[in-house]
DNA sequence: GTGAAAGCGCTAACAG
DNA sequence: CTGTTAGCGCTTTCAC
């Protein structure tokens, strides 16, 4: 391993630039009272840039029991693959903690796999904070850490709200703008009016986009019909698979937990011989960059990725520095970006 | 920072278990020679279960040389919000790397930005290996590590023609799998072709397939024209807008770089009225997951994701331990896919 | 078989 | 203002 040969340490650094590694420390750490002469300051940049020095990082992790790098947990991590949203969080998550000077170390946590698998970054001392997305339930680890005062952000909703109050996270309404999206239906007229969910029963955000249909249809005084719920799980394919079993019910409309998924579910639709929206009208949710494009152009609950991904780390940031961060919640806003598979355009125009 | 005072060292279980450090340390690396009665085993393994004990993950890094973690380099980072590729990767990658036993630390590069930003990473002992996924041909620090030995292992292929017999990668052969997909329109009649890139003119991949389709016309006599070929730039809305131009000119088919960029693609040709695959035919390339449910679903070549990520971290696992790998380029097989929009199923019936 | 001691590369009191 | 020194927590010879 070459890495190896040509470690360039800060005593060579001293050597060269005729100072002691204190001074060598002093100058690249640029601390505040060390008063160093301009002359020895440019002599020591100038060693350490012609050395090409770079400080090892597990040395100065050691002693300062600072990594200066974030966890990032992702249960449920196959999702990855098939959904369009994470990536989007991910991306901001990535930029923004690079831009705060933080590295970010991926953890992806897959099915039934030890869920405390993140717990030995932070036990190890090998994080400075974390960010969760898509909490489980089941993971009791998690609070835990959070009743220790351990840095965590979590994007989403975290419903275990025994600890509610002493956890941080970015989220938004669901329950309200899943609420709202079908509200968006029912004005349209639409009576009968599915609901393919994204992802399991169990999964906290799966009940509040569920529970949001549910209030809409209450609020409009129509029933709740058991058999108009289908359960998808984060993929086209599914969204397909529980859309052609709703098909047999006649919905003349359909709200779906989230895009990707309602790419199966329009797929559904048009193979079966019908057409959207004049057959059957389609929200969905997330807004994922290929939104507009699909055919027909969904109509769909926008939900900022990026917003997420950057108020997450900036909250993250002010935990990390021992500060205390008193709005614990920050909501992002969703608006309904209307496009033409609800059918609203068409309904304007008669 | 709580996580401060809890520090449990490998003294603290020493001295519960009524032994040494060294014991402890034996005890828990499972040291061959050791001969540790099987008395004292357990009652250092209990210590340390009972303590909770996470040896410093900075000690260990910084006693062994080894990090145990690998770094993920993606440049234009910007594509993965947008594109359904990379994120598989990213999979694939963090999953197989995680069995091996290594964390994934991600290093996003964006545009213009300091390129050599992972650099500080190898050189600061942070990292054991490096997977590099889009390989920049303005990226000179590179090819630079790869020529002292520093595992790299990258996913594309890196065409520095110069040092390409020296780095390791996974790819898979863009121009002849870009050929057989243009082949496959030529040979259902097609003879206005466009092409549709996925990503700027100067970026390798992108060079590649749009060799492969010049190649295929080429070997069909059919001459080049420029002016069927817009370059797109990883999200669908680049590829609704080359789409939109190349209209125009009136093809009858086009091959378009990515599946993510397809989307785009048909979108314009659907809003102009024309119909897929009747009026105009369309592969793609990628075969992402959403494909299959697109209306028509879509002609594509496949390239699995997944193989690439697994194929890369077993090779850099191999690196990183020291050995020499001869076989210094995986190539993945990409047959093409065929669903609806390339118009073949119509053609058969025929 | 187990413990003492050295040292990985760095930072930060504390002297000088 | 700069150098000496003492660890951070761990692994690993080398003695006992």
């Amino acid at each position: 391993m070459s890495n190896r040969n040509k470690r360039i340490t800060s005593q060579q650094v001293a050597t060269k630039a005729g100072v002691s590694r204190t001074t060598v420390s002093f100058v690249l750490n640029n601390v505040p009272n060390a008063n160093i002469p301009e002359s020895t300051r440019v002599k020591v940049l100038e060693a350490a840039e012609e050395l090409g020095y770079v400080p090892n990082a597990a040395a100065k992790m050691l002693v300062s029991g600072e990594t200066r790098t974030i966890g990032l947990v992702i249960s449920h991590a196959e999702h990855l693959a098939v959904d369009a949203f994470i990536p989007q969080v991910l991306y901001s998550l990535s930029k923004h903690s690079q831009e705060a000077g933080y590295n970010l170390l991926l953890e992806t946590v897959r099915d039934v796999s030890a869920p405390d698998a993140y717990m030995q970054l932070v036990r190890g001392h090998q994080i400075d904070g974390l960010v969760v997305v898509n909490t489980r339930s089941d993971d009791s680890q998690l609070p835990e850490l959070v009743r220790k005062n351990f840095p965590v952000v979590i994007i989403g909703f975290p419903n275990w709200t025994a600890i509610a109050d002493n956890v941080h996270y970015v989220a938004t309404n669901a329950i309200e703008s899943a609420r709202l999206a079908t509200k968006h239906l029912l004005d349209l007229g639409h009576q009968r009016i599915a609901h393919v969910t994204f992802s399991p029963e169990n999964y906290f955000a799966t009940q509040d986009r569920h529970q949001g249909y549910t209030i809409a249809l209450e609020q409009a005084g129509i029933g709740y019909k058991k058999n108009l719920v289908a359960y998808g799980n984060y993929s086209a394919e599914s969204g397909f698979v529980a859309m052609q079993t709703l098909l047999a019910r006649k919905p003349s409309a359909v709200f779906v937990g989230n895009d990707t998924v309602a790419i199966g579910v329009m797929a559904a639709i048009q193979q079966a011989g019908k057409r959207i929206p004049e057959d059957i009208a389609i929200v969905g949710y997330d807004d994922i960059p290929t939104a507009p494009y699909l055919s027909p152009p969904l109509t769909t609950v926008r939900v900022s990725a990026l917003e997420h991904g950057q108020k997450a780390i900036a909250m993250l940031e002010k935990l990390m520095q021992g500060e205390t961060v008193l709005e614990k919640a920050i909501y992002c806003q969703t608006p309904v970006i209307i496009r033409d598979s609800c059918g609203a355009k068409l309904h304007a125009k008669k």
